[in-house]
DNA sequence: ATTAATGCAAACGGTTTGCACTACT
DNA sequence: AGTAGTGCAAACCGTTTGCATTAAT
């Protein structure tokens, strides 16, 4: 959703565009994948050191209203922030690195599939985090362990 | 895991059994499902209201590193203990009605087949959570949907 | 006697709120 | 002119930390 259409879809509800939200939204713009609140805070506070995070968060809440951004939390309990969600999907977070990565909807096909037959529970895709352990990470734990074996 | 089992992985790591320990630990037998930290902190004070929050807090990590509970991030972000996870589970949340259930690791199973396959990456089932809404909410929510309709 | 664990109080980090002021419409 | 949005500062909540004190070993 380019920035025309957001104020328009803010004009049509009576509310306003202002500075700071052209701001947000080049920041969003510049932005893919999933950040924090408080990360957005920080990269608006880098184009215009007099934004508040009051007004990060205000705004952040009208444009899920409009359904530009989404937000969830984070394995860290922080809140996470997904711009454009342009198909719907899930999460995957190895523990060990932090890295995370998006679960499309065929990665996810077989649980929703299964929870709908089980329990008739209709799964939002973007709601769905899982995590564990990445493959990069694996090996450098097996290895991790293997050293500690040859140490003995 | 009962209080003298407990007692003893503590003693034999040079730790100490303590009152407030003990405490925290009936708390947690006469709970079963998840609780915030905070409501542990509750609960606590409830029977000794001279604990204080650090030492709730301070002997969930050894517990946690005991294996007596667990702990992930709830949907809005709060840390959530899992008091004797006897098998490893995820967990499913109804956005609506706030509910949550355990997911069993044969529900999980395809989940974790498909990541490991496409991925290689090896998925922690207490770490997954799905949410959604569940059978009763959609229900309701169709039922609104058709009184509104009705409605015009 | 040693030192782990506690209580207290204060700090933290991310997020939210009240209020007077600013600026979009 | 009207009122949505802002900045500021202070509050919030759950959680963490430093430090002197207590108490388990």
């Amino acid at each position: 959703m380019d920035r025309a259409t957001v104020r328009d879809r803010l004009h049509a509800r009576g509310l306003r565009w202002t500075l700071q939200r052209g701001a947000l939204l080049d920041v969003l713009e510049q932005t893919n994948g999933h950040v924090t609140g408080a990360e957005l805070v920080e990269r608006c506070r880098a184009v215009d050191p007099t934004t508040t995070p009051s007004t990060v968060y205000r705004t952040l809440d009208v444009l899920e209203e409009l359904g530009v951004v989404r937000h969830h939390h984070g394995a860290d309990g922080r809140e996470e922030f997904h711009v454009r969600p342009a198909t719907a999907h899930g999460h995957l977070h190895c523990g060990v690195c932090g890295q995370s990565w998006e679960l499309g909807p065929a990665e996810l096909e077989p649980l929703v599939t299964t929870l709908r037959a089980a329990r008739g529970f209709d799964v939002d895709l973007s709601h769905v985090t899982v995590a564990g352990t990445c493959p990069d990470c694996q090996a450098r734990l097996d290895a991790a362990r293997l050293e500690a074996a040859e140490a003995n």
